[in-house]
DNA sequence: ATCTTTCCCACCTAGGTGTGAACC
DNA sequence: ATGGTTCACACCTAGGTGGGAAAG
């Protein structure tokens, strides 16, 4: 059984008075992507994510150990289609790849470090290959995900699977479709704006570009 | 009191028939620039050792818990200078800054994960800068110094400064003299002919370079 | 003068972007 | 024909080199 289907998934806005608490960081930006339907590139090689998964969190006891991990769960049962510049729903959900648990790298660590700075997924990577050997998360072109996070207190790791004490997280703004290239030009374009790596793509970049092949 | 001084240094190559070992990685190349009188380069900013401090490990308990540290340590208390193609001492030593204990960022970690990978030490930089506030190593220029590693148990880590249990490695072919500019040409060749992010500096690419400027 | 340090630079490594044509 | 996938590519970010001029 899967942790996911054992507790009521908190959402990193509630406020839990005590025990652990986890907000997502860069929510307005997640939260833009989220309005116009966002969309994750897998290739085979894998691919990071943008905006990438970063957390802060709260609640932990300093001087505790805790395993943080994520998992790219299926958002429903159906396989999608971009038609008439809209997701639609086509079909049942294809056959789910082994699901994979993302153990952050830094785990197991006490409270006071994970609380001490953001906690970055930037490491995990999405693909569509099945024979992936890099732990990255496995995924179905044009199938909906959204991300779970866990925080596990470091004893309880090899009980990951089956212990009803582990506290998990839900980010609605982070539910996506998985895409080998992009259907919607609003979010090539809301990523071109934001990534830092697809400067080269930008307005003024690009009309360079133009000038030049013109020039020839 | 200092480990060091606590516990007879072993070298990395001695044959122990239980407890841990560790052998140092690139150990040829090590000698060639220790033949040579190896500098390694001090900046503000901080500047990576090359060659790279990485080890191998073997020896420790699979799932008991250790944090590995490593530190520069003085080879003598003289000043040097390099006149006439070679180091000699010249004078005392200056004061010498808070020596620093560099512990490894995967710190603490099971034996199997040390002994399952090269360790790399990387991230731990050189400086002069008294300030500093990275972790970094703060050295004298033209001083001698030799690298200290340590393995100790998890649990021991905050006796780190006072317990005799702590395994000491000290690796002669390590040994250098720090510098702001090198003042051995047949060093800077060696650096330039192994270190990749020094290929500009090679024959072939500066023969280029040279071109260039003479057609101008 | 001489020795040492600092700074900016061109040149690399390493790897993250979307593109657009080719492929299936 | 259509829809989805792959690949090489130009263009970036990020940061590690020694050189050489300038400064101390």
């Amino acid at each position: 059984m899967h942790p996911c289907e054992l507790t009521t998934p908190k959402t990193g806005q509630q406020e839990s008075i005590a025990g652990p608490k986890a907000v997502l960081e860069d929510s307005k930006l997640w939260q833009q992507f989220y309005n116009l339907g966002t969309e994750m590139v897998i290739t085979k090689s894998g691919r990071r994510m943008f905006p990438a998964l970063r957390l802060r969190l709260s609640g932990l006891q300093p001087n505790s150990n805790y395993v943080l991990a994520v998992e790219v769960t299926p958002a429903d049962g159906a396989r999608y289609k971009f038609q008439s510049g809209r997701w639609t729903p086509a079909g049942k959900a294809d056959p789910e790849p082994p699901r994979r648990l993302y153990i952050h790298p830094d785990s197991p660590a006490t409270g006071q470090h994970w609380m001490a700075r953001l906690v970055s997924f930037h490491k995990l990577k999405l693909t569509n290959n099945l024979c992936d050997k890099q732990g990255y998360a496995v995924l179905n072109s044009m199938h909906r995900y959204v991300i779970n996070f866990y925080i596990a207190q470091a004893d309880q790791v090899s009980q990951l699977a089956f212990s009803r004490s582990i506290d998990t997280f839900q980010f609605a703004e982070t539910a996506f479709i998985a895409v080998t290239a992009y259907q919607n030009d609003k979010i090539t374009q809301l990523k071109i704006d934001h990534n830092p790596f697809a400067k080269g793509f930008r307005e003024a970049a690009a009309a360079l570009r133009k000038d030049c092949k013109r020039s020839r």
